[in-house]
DNA sequence: TATTGACGAACGAACACTTGTTCGCTAAAC
DNA sequence: GTTTAGCGAACAAGTGTTCGTTCGTCAATA
């Protein structure tokens, strides 16, 4: 089913600049050489392709939050987190940009289901930061706020991310990490 | 021309729950107890509407932040553009989600017009930055990022503010400005 | 080696429905 | 008595999806 992989990808693209419901499933198959009825014989529904990228995405960030030891200190579990966030948006623009902006359009079983693994995900970053508080390594004044701080800042860069661009991936870690650290009253100077 | 407004607002509602392309001109009528074509007594398409919405949330943006006094010290100036920014997006939500989420949907010459208010707009911000670190009351590593991780970090909150939520505006602001300037490093302890 | 048959990818045509928009009409308000 | 907000009907175009069919590939059979 490699032509499934074709579609799904291009979909992905198309969903990205011009949005799910302003994309037809002919705009689909004309971008790959096909008419829009053979898409057919390798996808259910143009619902399912949707699910397909969405739910990719997902789980590529939760698989590259689990994959960090659960057994590092706060302040380099909390760098891994922000380091591997970055990373599965840089490495897939398209389906990270489908994930954040198109998810709501999932039937409600479906997107209950997307909710759940990002809440999932998200636990990652609250336990680090409060471990962290809680060893003195950070300190703020309201960490329910901290959090949502922390994830908006890193969440839109999807919107401006440009992959010509100057900002490689250590570089963008690095930076997102020292900004971050710092708003968090880190203690330890070097990190 | 009252009832203009009343269409406006309710389809802001209604681009912000389902997006502009998954709302249709009938939809937006039948919410205001009204047929599709009644609504064209007043507006000139559908277009017309998500251009009302789009380009006064950019006004209001723009307006706020030119109603700060340009001759305040950076700090105050940053202070006062967060607290602007924040209330613009709380007081009129749906406005502002519509704003960032469907920007784009407008047709070329239009949309350039928006990223020519929101540019303008955002150098509000850059010029305080810039002029704080100049002055030695800032201190970042890298001057672009700096200024991308601030509006990220404010623009992602129309995801997940709750108007029905607990934190108000003031506090709001105060925790935005708390932890953007411990971002900058900055330096004076009492702001 | 030649023939058969199954398979799967791609197609054109058609489907029921929705889209934004127009137009001529009615009824009420000034 | 003029204006106008609202309506029903209709429009052309586009929507996701289904259907029967074609055509090339490849393995098994004769």
């Amino acid at each position: 089913m490699d032509r499934k992989a074709d579609i799904t990808q291009m979909a992905s693209q198309l969903f990205k600049e011009r949005g799910y419901h302003a994309t037809s499933v002919r705009d689909i198959a004309q971008a790959l050489n096909l008419k829009g009825s053979s898409l057919y014989s390798h996808i259910a529904s143009k619902e399912e392709i949707l699910w397909e990228i969405v739910e990719g995405a997902a789980r590529a960030f939760l698989h590259s939050a689990q994959a960090i030891p659960p057994n590092l200190p706060p302040d380099q579990k909390l760098k891994a987190l922000i380091h591997a966030h970055l990373n599965v948006i840089v490495a897939n623009l398209p389906d990270a940009s489908v994930f954040f902006h198109e998810w709501q359009f999932l039937p409600e079983t479906l997107s209950r289901e997307i909710t759940l693994k990002r809440d999932h995900y998200e636990s990652y970053f609250r336990q680090a930061i409060h471990e962290g508080i809680e060893q003195g390594l950070f300190q703020v004044q309201d960490e329910h706020f901290a959090n949502l701080f922390i994830f908006s800042s890193l969440n839109w860069l999807y919107q401006w991310y440009d992959p010509e661009g100057l900002l490689r991936l250590e570089q963008l870690s690095n930076l997102y990490t020292q900004m971050i650290f710092k708003s968090l009253n880190y203690q330890k100077l070097n990190h």
